[in-house]
DNA sequence: CTCGTTGTTTCGAG
DNA sequence: ACTCGAAACAACGA
């Protein structure tokens, strides 16, 4: 689950659960989540500190304290959640923030060492230089710079954590569905218009999803077909093609955003560019 | 037992 | 040097 979108919503929930409120006793029920730090030093530094107003990088949740920095990732399968001192320990649960009546757990089903200590801003900003800027920070002139020259299927430059922070196999699928550009396209091959496109329905998929901390499985997004054995395009109805790109199940529609150019040929841009007859799509 | 999964990192080919 | 993509990582469910 978790993409962008997602890691907002834990956001808001370590915001609400322990912001402001100080850090009594770390529980780390699985030292294997923890990522070059010991159970017993993430404790050692957190205890005593205040949870301050936590921020996100892509799917990088950052928990600031009035002291030491802890980041937080969710892989595929992680989430963050608010318990009371009562609730049962989760078999997933395996580290718990404690802040009095409140706390936070982590909870992964996977152990994939999602959990790191920094210092300070400065340590933040080493742990993640190697991410692109916040897909929601991304203006159409920034896409366009980032995009350009790129020699790679333009859903795994969307991918690509290293020039756009943020999306995900669900959400790249998505905006390049509404884009009504095919994700095995070549991101050098696009027009500027197509560039364009991706970049407004990016905007709007990450609007949209932000707002309820997922990813909208209604009618009109693509994301709720995924599971279905013979998924239809919600807008045309047209039969979703399935297939694998950067080793990841890539859904599109072949009405909509063409074959792809493995199937059009070397001159052809795919017939997605006269749009008259099909309707926009609709929320 | 096999295959598949929302994620990142690592390695090797072009 | 740079860019890309497949494999590995890991735990679980179908």
């Amino acid at each position: 689950m978790p993409e962008l979108p997602d890691v907002e919503g834990f956001r808001r929930v370590l915001d609400s659960c322990v912001r402001g409120r100080s850090i009594e006793r770390v529980e780390v029920a699985d030292p294997g989540v923890l990522r070059e730090v010991t159970p017993w030093r993430l404790e050692r530094a957190l205890v005593g500190r205040c949870f301050a107003e936590p921020r996100r990088h892509g799917k990088w949740l950052i928990a600031a304290t009035d002291g030491p920095v802890v980041l937080l990732h969710f892989g595929m399968t992680g989430s963050l959640v608010c318990c009371s001192p009562a609730d049962p320990l989760g078999r997933h649960d395996r580290v718990a923030f404690v802040a009095g009546e409140r706390q936070l757990r982590y909870r992964d089903q996977r152990k994939l060492q999602g959990i790191r200590l920094v210092a300070d801003q400065d340590g933040v900003r080493r742990a993640l230089s190697e991410l692109g800027p916040d897909a929601l920070d991304v203006g159409p002139a920034e896409f366009d710079e980032l995009i350009d020259g790129r020699r790679a299927r333009i859903k795994a430059v969307l991918m690509d954590q290293s020039v756009l922070a943020g999306l995900g196999n669900l959400l790249a699928d998505e905006i390049l569905w509404r884009a009504r550009v095919a994700p095995d396209r070549q991101a050098a091959g696009l027009a500027a218009e197509e560039r364009r496109r991706i970049h407004r329905a990016m905007r709007r998929v990450l609007r949209d999803s932000v707002r309820v901390g997922h990813i909208p499985a209604g009618s009109t997004w693509l994301t709720g077909r995924r599971d279905s054995p013979d998924p239809a395009c919600p807008r045309c109805g047209t039969r979703l093609r399935r297939g694998r790109i950067t080793g990841r199940t890539t859904l599109w529609c072949p009405h909509c955003q063409g074959e792809g150019q493995a199937l059009s040929g070397a001159a052809g841009v795919p017939a997605v560019e006269q749009d008259p007859s099909d309707d926009p799509g609709r929320e």
